[in-house]
DNA sequence: CGATTAAGGTTTACCGGTATACTCGGGCAC
DNA sequence: GTGCCCGAGTATACCGGTAAACCTTAATCG
């Protein structure tokens, strides 16, 4: 492999020279030289190392994507459509704007930044972290970080979200609107903020706005995976007085639902309705499609690494930022009117 | 952030000593000293810098996951389930081993190999690589490779797949044995070698073990897509003698042609059975659910990433190792006897 | 007309580690 | 007693870059 001191020697300069001329200090450089330079760069087909750059410019030229590891979630990393989809896209701006991509698992904040630390990353994305972890993380590693769908942080630290409130808020109305009178909900816990206590909360106001209170009842709880939600289809059937249409937090939550439902004898949307949120593929392959809503996950990528790169060009004036998407319902299938006669 | 050095003074010590505790080179040091070293690495929460390790060491410890990027496919990369969570467990394991992912889209040889070289990666994995791709990367960075689901590249090359021709195999026989004759094909272009064209020659060999012919016009392309396939669904039913039974090349194909055939009238499993490939989650979310080979993805990341850590070992011996995981019939509600009165 | 400045480079000193060679004070065989 | 080896460290020379100061030469300016 060919060094810049090599090159140096073959085009008769120094090797700060190549240097400038590598970085674009044209002002540094004459004309004739950068040509010169350049050709043998081409000829020798010289890379500059990341690595030594690295460490001698203070600068790396990483950002990490850090998501939430085995030992946090339980569930496999990455294995979400929404994650995968996202990361891929990251990638993508990351790549465009000449950086690199650490994909990074967290299991700890310590190891975490650790990882960062032992890099030296230069800014870093956040995904699926819980509320406390936030602001530990924040703390760990000096360097911009954008975090992803977190409430009730801190202001000082940058977030990229939608509208997970109004969503839920959306969600409610379109139920209400088709004639439902008992709705149910059915998601994560949501005990601490997060876009689950969000889109609940905006659900919940919904209803009241509608003189309509969501029952405890009728709030089960299930977690995003779509076997979870074949199984609180039952207990959604089994409440006393049961709903006549649920709010799903996710759409592989609604579409479980709706094999469960289905399964039981409750045709969707004929018995039963089904509101998603997400707009993920499956919301498409199943039949009936799931009415649901839209958020725009490539939107979110590209605003994270917008907000990341502003950050990196301030640096080190942190100026946070905190960008919200907006959500839009998409009509499919699985909403309709109650049924003329309420069951149960 | 304390470096080598301070460690050093702090226990007074040379760096070197510091340096060989932290590697582990525990017969240069007395245990007394480790201990003492050990104790002012937590006291100041040391971290190794790793770029400079990487540069005086030349060993990165940096792994790169290699995927098909904008440019290649034209779909969003990793957008796919089977990328994403095979990028998750990649990185697990990674991580494991005390290495690091960068995670890297593959647009053009050349822009790869120079990202590997750059970071002087230690080895990498590469996922969709097209044949002639695999060898020109393979020959422009030196590095322990190991290439995903691979057909007909040289043995010289290490590749992790699986039973492709198999499962083609198997999914034309289940069909045969549910008594169909005439049976369909719906997948990508198999034209250049790669896991299509063995599932194909695979589903063509048990039809014509079982005196059947897979006539032209009962393949149809398809890109795997959900809404491609929803629209393959209609050549399907339009070719002339219609088949009863189709093999789809990966689930999302099976999953849009079910709901195609669904939508035109034709329903599955009475009017037309369908099998796919991958055992995907989408195999599960539609009704009936598809009966289709599964393959283990989680497993054939964790084969990956242990030939490449053995490659890392043996390096620069260049021996090469080849892994062929298994794939096994899932049987479920998508495939039937063909009907009674065939249609035309 | 001497002093300042600008253009175009070069020199030097690191960045934070690691490999290699070398030192040094015993213990041991002969 | 002496040559030799061994355990436990240290000194030195890089790895491949970049920042900052410095050096020429020629043009600009008061």
């Amino acid at each position: 492999m060919p060094t810049l001191q090599d090159v140096a020697r073959e085009a008769g300069v120094s090797k700060m020279t190549v240097s400038n001329v590598l970085n674009g200090h044209r002002d540094r450089v004459s004309p004739a030289t950068i040509a010169r330079v350049m050709e043998v760069v081409g000829r020798l087909g010289y890379v500059r190392n990341a690595t030594a750059r690295s460490l001698s410019a203070r600068r790396s030229n990483l950002v990490a994507l850090a998501f939430p590891g085995r030992d946090t979630g339980g569930i496999e990393p990455l294995m979400n459509p929404h994650d995968s989809l996202f990361l891929g896209e990251v990638e993508a701006h990351v790549t465009e704007a000449g950086l690199y991509l650490m994909a990074h698992s967290v299991n700890s904040v310590e190891s975490t930044a650790n990882s960062l630390r032992s890099w030296n990353v230069d800014g870093a994305i956040f995904l699926g972290t819980r509320a406390d972890e936030v602001a530990a993380l924040h703390r760990a590693y000096e360097a911009p970080m954008v975090f992803i769908d977190n409430h009730g942080t801190s202001p000082q630290i940058s977030n990229v979200g939608i509208e997970d409130r109004l969503g839920g808020r959306l969600a409610g109305r379109r139920l209400v609107e088709a004639g439902h009178r008992r709705i149910g909900f059915v998601g994560p816990a949501f005990d601490e903020p997060g876009v689950v206590r969000e889109r609940h909360a905006g659900f919940a106001q919904a209803l009241a706005e509608a003189g309509l209170e969501l029952r405890p009842e009728h709030v089960v709880r299930c977690n995003a995976s779509f076997d979870a939600a074949v199984d609180a289809a039952r207990q959604v059937l089994a409440a006393p007085q049961r709903p006549t249409a649920v709010f799903a937090t996710a759409d592989i939550i609604a579409a479980g639902l709706l094999k469960g439902f289905v399964r039981a004898g409750c045709p969707v949307p004929d018995q039963m309705s089904i509101i998603g949120f997400d707009d993920l593929e499956v919301a498409r392959h199943v039949t009936p499609e799931i009415t649901t809503l839209h958020q725009d996950i490539p939107g979110k990528a590209r605003a994270a690494v917008e907000v990341l790169l502003a950050q990196l060009a301030q640096w080190p004036t942190v100026r946070s930022e905190r960008r919200v998407l907006g959500v839009t319902l998409i009509e499919r299938g699985s909403v309709g009117p109650p049924p003329a006669i309420p069951i149960n």
